[in-house]
DNA sequence: GTCAAAGCAATTGTATACAATAATACAGGC
DNA sequence: GCCTGTATTATTGTATACAATTGCTTTGAC
């Protein structure tokens, strides 16, 4: 995990920030069970601070779906189903298939190299088995590709989706065989958009999420259906 | 605008939930020009509430990316560009059909009692120029494909993006014309849905997006590209 | 024993007090 | 005159005090 990759809420020197960020990574990495409530006195014992950050946060977290605030009452964790899974990767997949087409006629040089860097690095530390500089790899791969898209809206929305599913993916990539096929994947994306062919970049776009949700399926790292 | 229709934020009886609606409605209805800077105090005083509310609403508006808060600096207001409509435009396009072609087999029948209904009622006021009630329904009308699609996840993200470009859907509607296209294309969607056919449910969906974004750019309601 | 109502404890909602930070203005040296 | 450093002020960041609400417990009548 690592890193928070939300831009608008990157202050992380803040106390609240810090909160929000610590809250959300232990709700995405399944630390609190669904249902569970959070009482603002004892986040903020746990933290270290006061009542007013960590309301703050949750405000946020509210907003996000992580968690549900009942007023006058109590804040419960939300959590996400494995309908919830499937549904994003769905909807990623017509996304991130869209993303890839506009980056045909939106990408720059240093994001090409960038991506063209990350392609051949991940193929080295696929062969040697490096998980953790996989995942980073792979988050990256999709970030850029995000970004690639000229569009604040499209990026923005793909970043929420890709960080809502850490959890699945770390699991998903430790795979070796599906590390493999995904880097030819990310590699064959990178080819279409470099030869300017926004048919092939979105198609292959498409299938490369759903080839990752197969292969959480046949895994049965989620329940199909 | 009137409703309030996010789902995670309607403690409308909070004098938080009030400042956050209310700041939410007032930008996007372009009473703030972009670039303007939020002052908690003088906020708080013109809704007569102190710092604390006013605070925890700014976290939420930064969170939805109508605001970008500064550290230790202050809350601009950041605005919606005629791109970023476009792009909501496209990617709604994509999401309205994925709506649709779900709710076939997911749409409940007092959603298909209420979906028929607000098609019959949307013609008589379309007839009377009732432009109100036009807008209500056509609100109405999107939000119960939203529910429909069975999807908590798709449904949340609709919501967003639909009450995001609200301001410029209100000027939309108004042309007589595209309001009475626009009730034959949800009369189009609901045929298909009832009969069962995904394939067109999402088509015309898709194309009921596409002929909304043409229709703005027509009128001259935002730039085209 | 059961039900209802009142009171109590715990928690959230809001206001305010205090701390830290950043921008501005001003004074002094060169 | 200009640059630099410092003091001042305005604003945000955080903690705490107080108010309001909820849920539970206890008590009492039947």
């Amino acid at each position: 995990m690592e890193e928070d990759v939300k831009e608008g809420t990157s202050d992380k020197y803040s106390l609240r920030g810090r909160v929000f960020s610590r809250l959300r990574e232990d709700i995405l990495n399944g630390k609190y069970d669904e249902g569970v409530e959070l009482r603002e006195i004892a986040i903020g014992e746990e933290l270290g601070v006061s009542r007013t950050p960590v309301r703050e946060a949750f405000r946020q977290l509210e907003l996000e779906g992580l968690i549900k605030i009942i007023p006058n009452k109590g804040a419960y964790v939300v959590g996400i189903s494995d309908k919830d899974v499937r549904d994003i990767y769905i909807l990623r997949s017509r996304l991130e298939g869209l993303a890839a087409r506009w980056a045909v006629d939106h990408i720059t040089e240093e994001q090409m190299e960038e991506m063209e860097e990350n392609v051949y690095l991940a193929k080295f530390h696929t062969e040697k088995g490096h998980n953790e500089q996989i995942f980073e790899l792979d988050n990256r791969f999709h970030e850029l590709l995000y970004e690639a898209s000229g569009s604040k809206i499209l990026e923005h929305q793909l970043k929420d989706y890709h960080q809502y599913v850490l959890r699945i993916r770390k699991k998903t990539l430790a795979s070796a065989k599906r590390g493999t096929q995904s880097n030819l994947e990310h590699e064959a994306i990178l080819e279409a958009i470099k030869n300017k062919n926004a048919d092939d970049a979105e198609r292959l776009a498409h299938e490369h999420m759903i080839n990752a949700y197969k292969n959480m399926i046949d895994n049965g790292l989620i329940k199909p259906e």
